[in-house]
This record gives structure tokens, sequence and C-alpha cells, in this order.
DNA sequence: ATGATGTCCTGGGCGC
DNA sequence: TGCGCCCAGGACATCA
């Protein structure tokens, strides 16, 4: 489950390996994914050269001189792997698309849930293209609370849910909102509408802590998530609520437990006592 | 228009 | 050990 840590530590990866490079081969093995791989992205990426990679919300940003962006989304399951030139590449199942590089290298994309998506954006400015045209701030960046504050006012949803729109705010997903919220001492139930200002400053800050501790720490590899060198990310040992139903709240003088509560049929987990419900 | 719910998909974990 | 069941969840479709 790929959130905004995770794709800037694969964006970051696959920046390091392909960037200047140009694409040899491209063999794209099954193009069902949750949105079609086009016909014609063999044809239209082989022998171009990668300009630069980039991140936007959860989405990888490859551009491309000569063709148009290629847009990367993990899904929930989808992995980037590179082989360097002298490393063998021995196909396992649900490899959808690799890319031969002219040094050797390869860049495969496998999904086994098939959530991903890989695709050419239309526009020659891709950040026309919906989803991006849409997209809210990205939280790293120049997030504010006013902005924040102004967007939850019309928003009839806990904040849970509003944190996990990418039109409030881009890169959020189940994991890092849990977090964002316990470490603000916000109540994931709250309706977005009654936050105060000074709450969302907080919330700001809570999400830029977050992600920026987890990104030092290569992600958080739960399930399925893994560096593009197949190495493990370790920040799941330092979420505080995440998936910890039942133990003890992280803040020592607590002794509260942590609790699993289900939104939009979604899992929450938050510390009912540090996580106050006033105000609802 | 907004919000709620259902859908896609597979692998892993669980109970029996 | 093996089977069936349920769950994870990002984005989007569809419904009220």
């Amino acid at each position: 489950m790929p959130e905004l840590p995770e794709v800037e530590t694969v964006a970051k990866g696959l920046a390091g390996a392909i960037s200047g490079k140009v694409i040899e081969h491209v063999t794209v093995n099954r193009r069902d994914l949750r949105r079609a791989i086009p016909d014609g992205l063999e044809k239209r990426l082989t022998g171009k050269r990668v300009k630069e990679i980039k991140r936007r919300g959860k989405y990888i940003i490859i551009e491309i001189r000569g063709e148009n962006t290629v847009i990367l989304h993990l899904g929930m399951s989808g992995r980037i792997r590179i082989y360097a030139p002298d490393e063998s590449y021995e196909p396992v199942k649900h490899d959808h698309v690799i890319l031969s590089m002219r040094d050797g290298s390869k860049i495969v994309f496998n999904d086994p849930r098939r959530f991903g998506m890989l695709y050419i954006s239309e526009s020659k400015d891709w950040q026309k293209d919906l989803p991006f045209s849409q997209m809210g701030p990205e939280p790293l960046d120049n997030w504010s609370a006013r902005d924040l504050f102004q967007k939850l006012s019309q928003k009839k949803v806990p904040i849970k849910n509003a944190l996990l729109d990418q039109g409030i705010v881009a890169g959020l997903g189940n994991i890092y909102v849990c977090e964002a919220l316990f470490e603000a001492r916000i109540d994931p139930r709250r309706l977005s509408s009654s936050l105060s200002l000074e709450e969302c400053d907080s919330i700001i800050k809570a999400v830029k802590s977050v992600l920026e501790r987890a990104i030092k720490a290569g992600g958080s590899t739960l399930k399925d998530y893994r560096h593009v060198d197949g190495s493990l990310g370790y920040f799941q040992n330092s979420l505080s609520v995440y998936d910890r139903e039942g133990q003890d709240c992280a803040n020592k003088q607590c002794g509260d437990k942590i609790r699993r509560i289900t939104q939009s049929s979604r899992s929450s987990f938050y510390c009912p006592s540090c996580q106050n419900a006033h105000n609802n």
C-alpha cells in the first residue's frame, strides 16, 4: 500500500537508475490493469530517452524526451524492480512491463493485484490532465493551514476521510492519515468542518513530520512494498497506531489502548484518550 | 452537488 | 494439510 513516502522512495530509486538513459526495448506481458496499459506504449517509448522522474501525490511521473509523459501508479501491490546490467533477470509471476535500457539494465513493473496504472499522458503538459488538474497541494511543499481550513469548512465527512481525499491534499493513504491524526491528537471521527484553524495547523505539522520521518526510513513495508533493489523500508517499526489494535498507546503516561474502528468501510486506528472527540 | 457504497484483484492469514 | 472465507485498500463508478 504505497503512499507518499513509499512512492517517493521508488521515484528516487528510479531516477537514479534511468534518468538520461535510453529505452531500447519495451515488453508488456499483460495490459488489463486497473487502467489498461495503452496499445502502442511499446512503440511510443522504444528508442526514447528518459528526461526526468518526478512524483506528484502517489503517482510517479516519467518525463520522456520527444514524447508525452509516462504516468505510473503502484496501486496497492505494485513494485518496481531494477536490475543492473550485470544482474540476470528471472521473470516472476505478475511482471507486467519490462523496460530494457540501452545500457543493459532492466526496469520491471510487477503488480499482483493489478490495481496499478501505467499510461502516457494525453496532453503535452501532464499537469493539465486528470487526476493532476484536480489534485490538492503536496503536503511537503506549500501546504497552508488556511488552505486546509478553507477546504474542510465545506466538508461534512469525518476528518479521516477528508485527508484521504486526494483533492484536499495529495499523497496520503490510510497509514499516514492514522499516524498524523494521532500525532495531532485529533479524533478521526471529528467532522471536517468542525476543525479550527489551529487544529488544521496541527494536522499539517503532524503530516509533514510523519512523512519526513517515513521518507528517511525508506517507507513502511507492511506486505507488498519494496525498494527498487528489493530491500525493505523500516518505518513500520515506528508506527504509533496503524495496525496496533489493542496495544498500549505510544504515549507512556497515557495507559490506554489503541482502538480500531471502521470509517467508510476502511479501518481507522486511534487512541481514545489522546485523540479526544470534543466538539463533534 | 455531495456523500455513501460497491467494484476491481490476489495473496496471506485464519478457523476448522 | 487443505479448504473456504475474509481482509487489505486507491481510485473510480454508481447510487441516493
